[in-house]
DNA sequence: GTCTATACCCGGATAGAC
DNA sequence: GTCTATCCGGGTATAGAC
């Protein structure tokens, strides 16, 4: 909090008066960062090719540019109480569209994805190890049949 | 550093009698939960019909039996340094082996795996989700043609 | 809605007696 | 190798003036 308050260039005590707790903050932060998500999903679909491809690059491209903000939504239980209706299913349908509407293989997309992005995120690959080539064996191997 | 002294019966300061700091006792942790790890991957694959299946089972047990210590291992950078050498590798052998050899597959299967693990844990998936179905779709998808 | 001052708790770690 | 006493830094959060 005290970071965050030098940021914006205020006294750490003063977000109090925006906000109630840090929870609070946090799940607003995660109903901004899950609607960018989705957006950035719904967009790379968009006539794509290859939609699962597609989406892994979406997927990885925004897991890096925001590292922190990721792992807020993605690292901890989802303040669903906190969220706009309908805000997760959002993100999740293009990828559920990308795998023909299969749950269980969309689910397993995302574990993939969700595991390369928090091994690199970690620094957790040995050093040298070819992530690209990586996400291309593990996205055809997904890829509907 | 008080938890663990209060669960040896001693007090906090004097575990620094034992270790130098932190960072020497989880690396210790680390590389005893890596060989038992390895342990477990080796003996599943030992025989197995499928071996593949038979190490995401491993997987998916040892990080459900061992949350904490799995995170400790696989959810930060190795402490490659203080780590007896090659039990890396060794512990990455038997998924090496099950994919036939190809190391961007085996990267793919344990990203998935690691995925799986992590999204089980922090409570991600949506309240009631078929993880065993999500499993055997990943697995099947990542086995070798 | 901002500030200063401060409470309170928790973390890792050290000093020095025994 | 254990202890007591203590340091120091960090975290979230509140009280109350302006």
């Amino acid at each position: 909090m005290r970071r965050l308050a030098e940021r914006v260039g205020i006294r750490a005590p003063s977000i109090y008066k925006h906000v109630r707790d840090k929870e609070e903050l946090e799940a607003a932060l995660v109903a901004d960062g899950l609607l960018e998500f989705a957006e950035a999903c719904e967009t790379a679909v968009e006539g794509a090719a290859d939609p699962l491809a597609a989406l892994g690059g979406a997927y990885r491209g925004f897991a890096l540019a925001h590292p922190h903000l990721y792992r807020l939504i993605n690292d901890r239980p989802l303040p669903r109480d906190r969220l706009p209706a309908g805000l997760e299913a959002r993100a999740a349908a293009p990828l559920l569209g990308a795998v023909g509407g299969d749950r269980d293989r969309a689910r397993a997309a995302w574990a993939f994805a969700h595991g390369m992005v928090m091994l690199e995120l970690t620094d957790r690959f040995p050093a040298g190890a070819d992530l690209d080539a990586a996400w291309r064996a593990g996205l055809a191997a997904l890829a509907p049949s």
